[in-house]
DNA sequence: CATGAATGAGGTTTCATTCAT
DNA sequence: AATGAATGAAACCTCATTCAT
């Protein structure tokens, strides 16, 4: 029987060496900082600069993130759990279609301001591998779309595999110079029209 | 009245200094060689391996082009006349809507090959300005847009502004690792259900 | 009169500060873990290799030694210690030549293995100052040497200097590469058929 | 027929790409202020410190030497050639067994004062490799030996593998501390006389 | 004009050492 | 006394850009 010793606040028992709590906290600094300066500056932006930002030493970003990369990886597993955190929340809740087009809109709304971090995602050459994490987020989106199916608000035929690709796709778009709140939002239509039933509203005759 | 001098064989009276025979083609191999390289490694690309790749040494990588942005405008003008002109003939043949569908779906495949250079377009952290050569590709689209619309076979409320910005975030998306050309088919079917009028001609297969 | 305390095992009276059990222990184990460290990789290994050799945290190799240096100059005391014990025993024995010889022979064989370690004796940057150490070695073989001269096994003129220059030396050329058994026993053989006197009792073999 | 075009000074033909006078004159440069740092202050001396000697920048000694165990290698092949030629001039000259020990003399005169670059030659955790700069060493001594031994100066059981082992230890050897001339001359003679034959010029009588 | 060597700021990373826990 | 996170000075190396040849 191992004595207690301080309580160490993780969900996967045992893996993380139990990081101290100062420890803890520059690490969170650090993250907060990163996303922040890549935002603003993109991925090429000097991990210098993210430091300073943090207000450690260089040799702090290191010890925590042994090499840029790992920076980089720890941002989007950060961002897609928060992510899939939303759509398991929404999928809880009142309409399926509803609920899928409104994590839609949020989700681009937010991309306009994170910028290159999401962009990030599926474009920079720093091979990022985040696969197990963006599972999460695809089985989010995939039960909401089954239940829409089910309620007869999105056509049938339409896979997770195209919803995700729209979604990534209009999140990067967003990231450009324009897209105001009122592109958006009649950028969105088109895509939500797209996969809606073509019945019912939109009468076959 | 200035003195003759070599005939220079240009549109723009005056505008440019007169190349030479050589460093006219050196220009066009770098263009070329510069596409390739930063179609194959990103935008992060050396321009030494630029300079490799057309043959030339460095210096007359910054002869032509003086700072690496300037190099990375220049592919992107490219890139857009090329389109422009596509739009262009397009828009002469048959159905406006087949047309603008058509494009759209050629672009998107073009997409998947040019990686990082349509990329480039929208996430670069070297403000890259290229909004007269964009212009031209604008037009084109709306140009289509407008005509189908009149035909009947997009629906009436759309702007060009929309169908530029899913354009271009279908295009950033196509980038990325997965997207063969049945995920594609499928993604691009959604946006045009989306832009086709509600009743009659939705296509059902 | 100072407090009693707890009991200092130790010669020197009052000299160290009176180590606690563990304090003792892991100074021993992290001289061990040094001179692994140091052998297998050389002078320019992390002190945190040590370290996590020794089993302990970066901090208690500091706490011990509070500068690299300090650990190295440590390990060059101990192993000096271990080989002037082993010439003063010797010098106990038979013939003071075949003494002084076999000493001589097995130092070099040593080295090969202890590698970096004698290495460092000479060679690094970091000015280590062991003459304290080296005078016990030095004594010692003074005194061999003094006993085969007067058995007249050993030449006349020959003083200890060169045969201190001579052992250095053969051990740090023996840290090379190539030294098989073979090669050491020739090279050896040399040097000793220059110690020995030219007359007489020149060994054929 | 190419055209001529400006000499290339140079033995192995085609090789190297023909440096530009600045270049080579820079690359001179360069390799002598390399070697006097590392004489100075050992092999862990900064690029940056032989840049600054060399009067470049430090991008230019990365042209040259595209790693730091670069500009090692560099300075030991020169080393060994400019040695290798001793060797071959001394060989044609008189008394082979003079010239073999005069050799020895000189280059461990020479040791002690290029300190840490012989010791490059055997110790140093970066893998040197020089074997065939080594080759032409090592044959001018094999060839020095064979005539001795012809000539009866030299004792006949030794090889030449022997004969390097004790060249390179005195090398090593006399780039410690003390080492005056005194010391080196008393050492060496200790080696001479083991490698002259026992009899003969040894009157024993 | 073309060439390619030189420049030098800046990036990532390591590591001896300090210090809060 | 032990721990191990934080520090920060260098180290090595890259690459956009300049400039002598």
């Amino acid at each position: 029987m191992t004595p207690p010793g301080p309580a160490t606040p993780q969900g996967q028992p045992g893996r993380a060496p139990a990081l101290r709590a100062d420890a803890r906290r520059n690490r969170a600094r650090i993250l907060a900082a990163a996303e922040e300066v890549f935002t603003e500056q993109g991925a090429s932006a000097s991990t210098e600069e993210v430091a300073r930002r943090a207000g450690v030493a260089i040799g702090t970003v290191f010890r925590h993130f042994p090499a840029k990369d790992d920076l980089l990886r720890a941002i989007m597993k950060d961002l897609l759990q928060r992510l899939t955190g939303e759509v398991t929340a929404l999928a809880a809740e009142g309409d399926p279609a509803t609920a899928l087009f409104d994590f839609f809109t949020r989700m681009v709304g937010q991309a306009a301001a994170k910028k290159t971090i999401i962009d990030l995602l599926a474009t920079t050459g720093t091979e990022i591998q985040v696969p197990q994490s963006a599972q999460g987020l695809r089985h989010g989106i995939a039960e909401l779309l089954a239940l829409a199916q089910l309620a007869g608000t999105v056509r049938a035929g339409i896979q997770t595999a195209e919803v995700m690709a729209l979604l990534i796709s209009t999140c990067q778009g967003a990231l450009q110079a324009g897209w105001d709140s009122d592109l958006q939002r009649r950028t969105l239509t088109v895509i939500f029209d797209g996969l809606r039933p073509a019945a019912g509203p939109r009468a076959t005759s």
